[in-house]
RNA sequence: UCAGAUGAGGGGC
């Protein structure tokens, strides 16, 4: 049954949904009842396929068949829901929880949090942090982080640095990631010798910084034209034996185009493209950008086509920027074609 | 030892 629920899991993360059922079709046939293990595997593979509704549905049937489910799942639930942006469906689901055999636990209580934080919603988030406590559950290091970062989103410098130095005193250990939102935060609102700090701290509180830390700081140097610096720290992040993702070549590579080292850019574009790196839509849509901003159109427009021969098809943001392009060089046939493929591909709202 | 859950960075306007 461990077996078959890890197979279930690997066709869920596959989008492999029929094939995922069609497991748990076997394990009925063969006289065992699938665990709840099992289950909430299930349901969230319908949900990261886009099939919450379903998901849903499937729950209530199988507590009308007798099944309890736990903690986990419900924590997929509300975390799932929240991240298609249905989070006040997922607030519902904790206030009924809290009245129920099955209470929320940190983890869910999280997700809302999470999901409040992201909707700009940080006072509610921070109200649902407190029900939380008077709940007399334990706020982890992870409610306080996605507060933290709720906080700087919507330029609340103090509130997230009271909830770090807060962490302190509940004797909560702040890792990788709450240092990371902390320094991205910092970065944004031009506080980058704290954000330094910061990354000294962590090395020293054993936290290792990873390029997920790194990247902000390269962010502020690039939106702020210091390209050298830039390059200067890409290469010391190298040095340290972190290897750059995609994230970070894009950051690089989107400061380069705007601020004239188009040529680099596309260097290291080709660079990474020659190796195979994986890149994504929107490491291709900073450099068509920065094609179409020094009038290499025909060049943009073929590494578009080059994007979608590599498995990336180009998104509304990509179109827009080529359509954009063309129409301030007044092709107005080619930008109108560019307009009906956005259609065609739904890409229109 | 790990069968299922929650937090961090990048593209146009």
């Amino acid at each position: 049954l461990i077996s078959l629920s890890m197979l279930i899991n690997c066709y869920c993360h596959l989008g492999q949904m029929a094939f995922a059922f069609s497991v748990l079709g076997k394990i009925f046939k063969s006289g065992y009842e699938p665990s709840i293990i099992t289950l909430t595997t299930l349901i969230k593979g319908l949900c990261i396929n886009g099939q919450v509704d379903m998901a849903l549905e499937l729950h209530d049937f199988l507590v009308a068949q007798g099944f309890q489910f736990d903690e986990v799942t419900y924590c997929t639930f509300s975390s799932e829901l929240c991240k298609i942006g249905r989070t006040s469906a997922a607030i519902q689901l904790l206030l009924k929880l809290e009245g129920q055999v099955v209470k929320p636990n940190v983890e869910i209580y999280n997700t809302v949090i999470n999901g409040l934080c992201e909707d700009g919603y940080v006072n509610e988030a921070k109200k649902v942090f407190n029900r939380m406590v008077e709940r007399d559950l334990v706020p982890d290091v992870i409610s306080y982080t996605s507060l933290i970062n709720g906080y700087f989103k919507i330029k609340r410098v103090d509130e997230a640095m009271v909830l770090f130095r807060e962490m302190h005193f509940r004797n909560l250990v702040p890792d990788t990631i709450t240092y990371t939102s902390l320094i991205d935060g910092l970065c944004k609102s031009g506080r980058t010798s704290f954000a330094w700090e910061l990354v000294g701290e962590m090395q020293y509180r054993n936290q290792p910084p990873n390029i997920f830390t790194y990247s902000p700081l390269l962010d502020f140097l690039c939106k702020n034209q210091h390209l050298d610096k830039a390059i200067t720290l890409f290469q010391k992040i190298m040095d340290l034996g972190i290897q750059p993702d995609v994230c970070a070549y894009t950051i690089l590579i989107d400061g380069l185009c705007k601020y004239g080292r188009l040529n680099t850019a596309r260097q290291i574009f080709q660079h990474i493209l020659n190796e195979g790196f994986p890149l994504d839509v929107q490491i291709y849509t900073a450099m068509i950008n920065g094609l179409c901003k020094e009038g290499f159109i025909d060049e943009a427009m073929a590494l578009c086509l080059e994007m979608e021969d590599n498995g990336c098809s180009p998104d509304a943001v990509t179109f827009k920027i080529i359509i954009r392009a063309l129409l301030d060089k007044k092709d107005n046939v080619m930008a109108e074609k560019l307009l009906n493929e956005m259609l065609a591909r739904g890409l229109v709202k």
